[in-house]
DNA sequence: TATGAATGAGCATTCATTCAT
DNA sequence: AATGAATGAATGCTCATTCAT
């Protein structure tokens, strides 16, 4: 019946979600996992522990959607370098300057600090069948821009793929980078130069070697 | 007087003690920081909770000796490829392989696991002076390799030491190195080889660049 | 905007607060500080422990609480005896009284009971203002009445106020007079003017009051 | 057979015990009874634990042999004044004056703490027959003096023997007194002077001794 | 007889989750 | 829908006591 009334009711559903999500995140930033109680979350928002629950069933559930909307940001920045037309080299090099800089960085560590925590990981993590299937397409998308670039002969054909890959991730991982930008003081545009550097001039195939950089 | 007496002791003593470590690495192994609990460790290990109590004062005290007993099995065999007369890069190398094979690489992603958990982090980790001077060496250890790696022409000047040394011990994380022995079938030698290359190529000079690999 | 709604709930709340106090209080004089259990207090007030906590953060603070109840107590007898228009001596006698009767008399043993478990004493008991400053306060009333009792040359001079003060708590303590009303059959007024004569005027008979003393 | 190796290992046995005493009462008056631990006992006696429990069949048992020995020290004072030809007031006064003394004040104020602590009191002491009846042993020894200086005309008749001795119980109880001798800096002699007076005469000045009472 | 390692019941406290209002 | 009081399972840790050596 009311459509425009349920309409306003469900926006207002998913602000209180949104601003949950945030003050979950302000918190696990903060604790971590174990030591972020539910009751510091909900006195963030401004809500009841009842009201929470009625978003997220559980402390859980509230990391997996954490979990889904990063993964989701990373893929949108990974689909919109693999859909541009730069070499494969240069796709690879803008993600990692997106992770790398600010927001995304703090929020990248958070979620492996997640992972790290939580009984996520194996078992749990496995069940949640979106959260795969994201990190899945994530991982399929790289690992095709790391294939053309391969069979464009940018790339080291004698490494397999998937050590170029996981290397790659490892890249992203800004556990010790965070480090480097605060103390060492390199820009994110520094640090992307040098890691990058070191990357790729290692997967660069032989023909490519003394290259552009 | 006793003195063979009270040795015997002292060696059961000890070999108690290593048998509840080693318990306590499984199931830290298996449930992580927080959800491993002393009465499992205890029960597996097949003593009381107090005989447990005995040899360490608390559960985060397991956890430290967990610590530094991995981080002096490390810094053993960074120390040992430091003295022997390789070339900065073969020193590299032997350290990863290391790493990389079989027992060591579980243990390495335990404490990776612990190191998340526990707000071991923070505040907790500086103050136990014994593991932050061990952790401190062990860099520098590395730190002095690459510093004489590029001294010697070797690596690239232009990259900073920080940097190198920051990727080098991501990739001794063997986060997703793990799944790569295990599904894609890589032997650590490839393993050691492919993720060698990629590092070095990387970094060497570009004197060397054409070099023998 | 739901201002009796809230008042109801608040006035269970102290209600439940009260509940645990009394069910608290009972436990204590049974068993003590340390042989009480936090699980037998909730058990018999019938509410789980989490709830207990609700009201209570520790068991030392249901302590406290207990406490500052039973100071607030007297200090309302000794303040309105102070307000009196009696001489020193009546009101000290006023004081007595209330405090050897039945429920008080209880309630003041269990008090020194507490008092001598606990870490209490020493450092705690300093950090709480709150008790500190009623217990100083309790002490000042009672100060200022023996010494007017001394000015209006009631009192004798050459004893010190302090020990006048010692002398007159230790009668408030009813270590062993609770025996007495219990095994002798003394009435609580009896006792209070036998006290209060051996108190004020001595045990010495008065044919000897002019005495070698 | 061996009878004066027998003995010697007696006497051995029983220095052993006075030793672990004298521990025990180090460490329960610093700590008190719950915070006291056997381990630290034995520590400082400079025995095993094990020793430990072949003199005292446990924790209680310790308490109970200084409670013995306490209070047989005691009696010991209150037989030699009750054994002396003073008149009844100054037998009573040398008995204050004795436990007000420095070790004795201790000793006294320790065996209170101790009492209040244990579940010793109700049921426990009740069985223990040979601390009751040293107990009431004492109890009768000062009744007695009570009752010579009524009969003598040296106290008053009207006051109950119960209550003067109750009262001069909880003069024996250094609780306040320790305080007085600490922080107003009143000597054991001036003490007893001034307690004694107020007990024996009052604290009504002697223009008003022959008063309304 | 002395030892001290082992024991394990006992306890305070936390916190995610539920549900009556 | 929102609330927040109630819940109670879970857990790290202590310490008096025992007993094999």
């Amino acid at each position: 019946m009311e459509t425009p009334h349920q309409l306003l009711k469900e926006r207002q559903r998913r602000e209180r979600a949104e601003l949950i999500l945030e003050a979950a995140e302000a918190v696990f930033t903060e604790k971590g996992y174990h030591e972020a109680s539910i009751d510091e979350i909900a006195l963030r928002v401004g809500v009841a522990k009842g009201t929470l629950y009625q978003h997220f069933a559980s402390k859980e559930e509230l990391v997996f959607a954490l979990f889904e909307s990063q993964i989701e940001t990373i893929q949108q920045v990974v689909e919109r370098a693999a859909a541009s037309d730069l070499s494969a080299r240069a796709k690879l090099e803008a993600i990692l300057l997106h992770i790398y800089q600010g927001f995304m960085r703090k929020r990248t560590q958070l979620m492996l600090t997640l992972y790290e925590s939580m009984e996520l990981r194996r078992e749990v993590l496995k069940q949640r069948v979106r959260i795969r299937e994201h990190m899945d397409m994530l991982k399929e998308s790289i690992r095709t821009i790391l294939e053309e670039g391969k069979a464009a002969g940018e790339f080291e054909m004698s490494i397999a793929t998937g050590v170029m890959l996981t290397m790659f991730f490892s890249l992203l991982s800004p556990r010790g980078y965070e480090w480097l930008v605060e103390h060492e003081g390199l820009t994110p545009q520094e640090l992307v130069a040098q890691v990058g550097h070191t990357y790729f001039q290692g997967i660069l195939s032989r023909d490519n070697e003394k290259g552009k950089f």
